[in-house]
DNA sequence: TTGTATGCGTTATCAC
DNA sequence: GTGATAACGCATACAA
């Protein structure tokens, strides 16, 4: 593989000139920067990305670290954040980590990403890690948060307000006539599943109606785990009337249940569940749900990281709200 | 950031003592060890991947190319991808890339990448972009083509057999009595693709049914294309009494345009899909379809790619074909 | 059992 | 307008 050495020998000229040649970093006339990038075309030459992340002390390379690739809340947020990242000045690039929301997994990846000196981070953070975090916020790498807030630590935050989006779900529930409102929950140490039901409760108790004890199932965040939850929520006596789901994967696992069941909704039972799904609108049931953008969501984390990198932003840590939208279809009855 | 120095030094003992515990290269005594270990966690030592790349010429990083991370089939690939690379030696790390169809900006990601130095490569190719793959299968590091295949250049395969699974798919259909069975395709310049829409020709042929021009409809690898293609679909007269879809995409799209035309599927027109869906059981109609996994594709590169990087195979390109299943539900009549 | 010193390929400082 | 060269932080060949 041809160094910069090699093209400097072949066009006749000193390496300092070609690396200001690719760097466009001074002047260099018309005639010797032709000879560079003449010998640079017949080298096949491509500079080193690591020996020049190491004698300029940045990698172009940030970190992503969410729970799972496979919820399509995450590979929107994903794909938010590629697009919104590669626009800036040196062609960011995203190394990509799934924690399956497993607190050690998730410190081993970032110990990985520190090593591998990424520029900034962002990430969905598993639960727990929390000295860990604050740390990293100390004497890390400029880093946001995204989906789920961890006050303590010194990071830019970008989330919805889930207590608030939630009330306006179990509000809507309740319009409908629904008294015996039961969660689905996923078992997370998110803030944003918590917040969730926190909302139904404030919102439960407000309208004066009571949360029966088991009427919050809980299940770990995947459809398998949910589905079986969803059994056992469908088994209450007397049945709840309604279902409030705290994510998609809880949806769908409860869908499966009720299917299984034999029940239908909502004519049996309503649901309202937190996450929307592109194929909403041409599936039955129609999901009345809860929309969130996760591509909106990583674009802002993106511009807020991107912004901390280029030190174009040094002030106090911020937190961004994302809005989201009560989308009323069927299942809410 | 301290560096190798500053912990020899606190420890009272050389750099390369370090560097041997760090990488148990070769006998340190318990107790140098001992205080070397000792000196890394009073400084919070991390040791740079950077020069650690530049001097090893390995970055432990490989790069992933597909089109759409938001596409359920790519992230479960990238899932695979994943976890099965994070098994291997160094903990490999994976740069995530979103070509989105698009041959320049695909060209342009593959130049970062091997600018990063990267220890190989998995790419679904977006098509197009020969020349430059072909040489990079010569000069460059291990490659794997999932998804795709690109016969012509030097790298592993992965694919399922879209030919016959297709053959399969569509001799269910007339099975099932239908004789104008359509195709929404997606306008992508993949081999898969391309398969798939040959497996219906033959299968037709096979059957003695005429392709009437106009049949397949076209339109880009999205929901929102898909929609407007299969309006146009739907309005073909006389209508279609069934359609193979070749992707995920192009069959939820239908499915929008099915329902807003007030149409009942099977009733009205049976739809049979490529790629199967999480949420095929739970909601109706339930979509008959070729159940593909990502994530087993995504696995099987990795392990491919691994395979080449640590030399542990160097043999000619392989070509793995991982098996697909017809899904029989209800929207095939 | 451990230490010394070279070089990986750049960028940037200083010199001319 | 261009060149020589010292760092960047590590791994390793060679020495002791």
């Amino acid at each position: 593989m041809a160094t910069i050495k090699d093209v400097a020998t072949k066009a006749g000229v000193s390496v300092a000139t070609v690396s200001h040649v690719m760097n466009a970093s001074r002047f260099v006339t018309e005639e010797t920067k032709d000879r560079v990038l003449v010998a640079i075309a017949e080298l096949g030459y491509r500079r080193d990305g690591i020996a020049r992340s190491l004698r300029r002390n940045r990698t172009g390379t940030i970190g992503a670290v969410v729970s799972d690739i496979t919820n399509p809340f995450f590979s929107d947020l994903v794909k938010g954040i590629e697009n919104t990242i590669h626009g800036f000045a040196d062609r960011l690039n995203v190394i990509l980590c799934n924690s399956e929301e497993d607190e050690a997994l998730e410190r081993e990846l970032l110990d990985v990403l520190m090593e591998k000196r990424v520029d900034g981070l962002i990430i969905a953070p598993a639960g727990g890690n929390l000295a860990y975090l604050e740390a990293l916020g100390r004497d890390g790498p400029p880093m946001v948060f995204v989906d789920r807030a961890m006050p303590s630590v010194a990071a830019d935050t970008v989330t919805v307000d889930n207590v608030s989006a939630s009330r306006v779900a179990v509000r809507h529930l309740i319009d409908r006539g629904h008294v015996r409102i039961a969660v689905l929950k996923a078992t997370l140490h998110a803030s944003s599943i918590e917040d969730r039901v926190q909302g139904y409760r404030l919102t439960m108790a407000e309208a004066g109606l009571s949360v029966a004890p088991g009427w919050i199932v809980e299940s770990a965040s995947n459809i398998d785990a949910a589905h079986e939850a969803g059994r056992r929520l469908l088994a209450l006596s007397p049945r709840p009337d309604a279902v409030f789901t705290t994510n998609n994967f809880m949806t769908l696992g409860l869908m499966r249940a009720l299917n299984e069941a034999g029940l239908s909704c909502p004519a049996d039972i309503a649901i309202l569940g937190f996450d929307d799904f592109q194929w909403a609108e041409a599936f039955r049931p129609r999901i009345t749900a809860v929309a969130q953008s996760g591509y909106q969501q990583g674009a802002e984390a993106a511009r807020l990281l991107a912004a901390r990198i280029t030190k174009t932003e040094s002030g106090p840590p911020v937190h961004r709200v994302i809005g989201t939208q009560l989308i009323i279809r069927e299942s809410s009855g």
